[in-house]
DNA sequence: GGAAAAAATGGGAACGTTCCCATTTTTTTG
DNA sequence: CAAAAAAATGGGAACGTTCCCATTTTTTCC
């Protein structure tokens, strides 16, 4: 691969006058520029990112690492994409890494990220309480979370309106005249579980419903658990007449038990998801859904980082977006009611 | 960060032995090792692999790019988990692009790739001429596709046996007593393309079944592609009793026009899908598909890379894997059959 | 037209490693 | 026990950039 000295010579001018016209500096002569992109052009130069990133200062490296707890679950996949086109349209190369729930692995590949010299990091933690996430706070790195912040450490954040995203979803279900409605949920020590919770807490007791607390059942957000925890409410003797669950990934796993079980949506139950999903009218019935955009929430969590990169310091500040409820057809008035 | 330097004045020795107590390398005594890693563990030293990179000389930069053209489809998402399992096992990173299916994207993210010194490439073709990556296997990147390898250019590939996986399948619809078996299928400018049409044809042949090129229909394997041309099947004179779509997102988007349709799976119209989810049983009623598994896929490509990068040179190979066909529920003999 | 100011360019250290070669220390061996 | 061989260690150039500072060239202006 041709070198900065290569093209230099082949300009004949220096490498740091160059180095000038790489980095769009305004102090080169047009004359000199001309010459020296006609030799970039002729020898098909292209910068070797790894020398930059290693002269660089801080804040200048052009990679950024993005830690995702679950590939496999779609959601994240549209994060992938938004934060991938935001980073490319401003020159800064993305490192994912997926750790898989495990925070061993969540260790090894923050190490990485490091070692790697990024700039700053996009995470969406695992946990409300992560140790790893800490330590890189601390040594340096500008951090945005997504999806959920984490506790008691101020922290860039950008998200969704997980509560009244819940609460719509139980009020359009409420509307239909259920009363008996499930929450099939993550773990209580994620900030997003407890927040669509607590949008589903306040729209039951809004319209005066209580709350059962044997139809809110929470889990490690998994498709087994999904599908474990579907079982357990129809196996109630009083089971629901709507379920909604707080991820895709518990959504899938929940259908899955509905259809082994034989009851008919929204005959039989009803149910609306957390996570839109763009197949989810190859769903059979098509899946009513609350939308949160990943593509969004990754391309905002990119700029937010590049700014923050660019202008370390300052406060943190937190995103919100609105969410929206995707009406399809796995839904519809329970049996005998007269909604 | 502490620094090689760093690790050496604590450990009283050369910057050069710290080095080969990284690097694992014989020549070091136990006790200076045992120093030296001591200093090490007291710093929280890592190695900055930015400047390792830079230095090293090819095929040790520890770094591997996977190129992928749609990580919407969840056939890649478990390539990704493959690639990402076997290089953190061996140390090596990954950057990983997605190109949504546009050339320019891919060449921009080859840039790139080779700005970051990769040592090699895992990529999977969108089209089986592709200059951009024709060019780098010419820039001397060893390079192992998967899915599907290129036209007239000799290159490692791991893929399956994408001829017997689709014969599996027609044959297993066929045995049901299907005799109008549709194909929605990718654009044959893709081998995977050809070798599934090709098991089509062979076993509608070997049964004595004509082909009615009516029911043969290409595409750019995309969801909304599957949607659309399921349509024009089922708008048919004569329509098809069953369906064989040949990849994950031309079966979602059959799904959706069918249940649009009002039609019921498996009575209606019997479907099998090439590729395999975790979700299959997520369906109603489940997805009867021909399984490949993209976790070996991406597990075993990444190790022939990494194999290539340390002994450059050498013949290239190929990998074919058996495809499984996974009964579900999707399909059934068609009405008025006394299979 | 000549001095001062501004613009353009060049030189070279530095980033944190690896790797080659030189030197020192230890072990082996006749 | 001395010489040779082997093992261990150290020194320093190099990887391809950026960035600071110095120098040269051009422009401005009285």
């Amino acid at each position: 691969m041709a070198t900065l000295k290569d093209v230099a010579e082949r300009a004949e001018v220096s490498v740091s006058t160059v180095s000038r016209v790489i980095n769009k500096e305004p102090l080169v002569k047009p004359g000199t520029r001309e010459k020296v992109e006609a030799a970039i052009e002729e020898l098909g130069y292209l910068p070797n990112r790894v020398a930059q990133r290693l002269r660089s200062i801080n804040y200048r490296k052009k990679l950024i690492g993005l830690v995702l707890p679950d590939i496999q679950n779609p959601f994240y996949v549209d994060v992938v994409r938004g934060v991938e086109e935001a980073a490319y349209r401003q020159n800064f190369s993305v490192m994912i890494g997926n750790f898989d729930q495990t925070e061993e692995k969540e260790k090894i590949f923050l190490e990485i990220l490091q070692s790697e010299s990024i700039d700053g990091l996009i995470v969406a933690p695992a946990r409300g309480r992560d140790e790893n996430i800490r330590k890189v706070i601390e040594n340096g790195y500008p951090v945005v979370c997504i999806d959920r912040g984490l506790v008691d450490l101020d922290v860039d954040v950008v998200k969704v309106n997980n509560e009244e995203g819940a609460r719509n979803a139980i009020e359009f279900l409420i509307g239909l005249g259920h009363r008996r409605i499930a929450h099939i949920t993550g773990h209580p020590s994620i900030a997003t579980t407890r927040e669509r919770v607590a949008g589903y807490d306040m729209a039951m007791k809004a319209h005066g419903l209580d709350i059962d607390p044997e139809l809110v059942r929470n889990s490690d957000s998994s498709y087994q658990s999904g599908a474990d925890l579907m079982q357990e409410l129809i196996d109630l003797d009083e089971p629901p007449t709507a379920v909604f669950t707080a991820n895709n990934l518990l959504t899938l796993g929940a259908l899955k038990t509905i259809h082994e079980n034989e009851l008919h949506i929204p005959e039989d139950i009803s149910i609306v998801g957390f996570d839109d999903m763009y197949w989810s009218s190859s769903l059979n019935p098509p899946l009513t859904a609350v939308r949160q955009s990943g593509y969004d929430i990754g391309g905002l969590a990119t700029e937010l980082l590049v700014k923050k990169i660019a202008h370390p310091g300052g406060s943190t500040s937190s995103v919100v977006l609105d969410t929206e409820l995707i009406v399809r057809n796995s839904c519809k008035a329970p049996r005998g009611s007269v909604a």
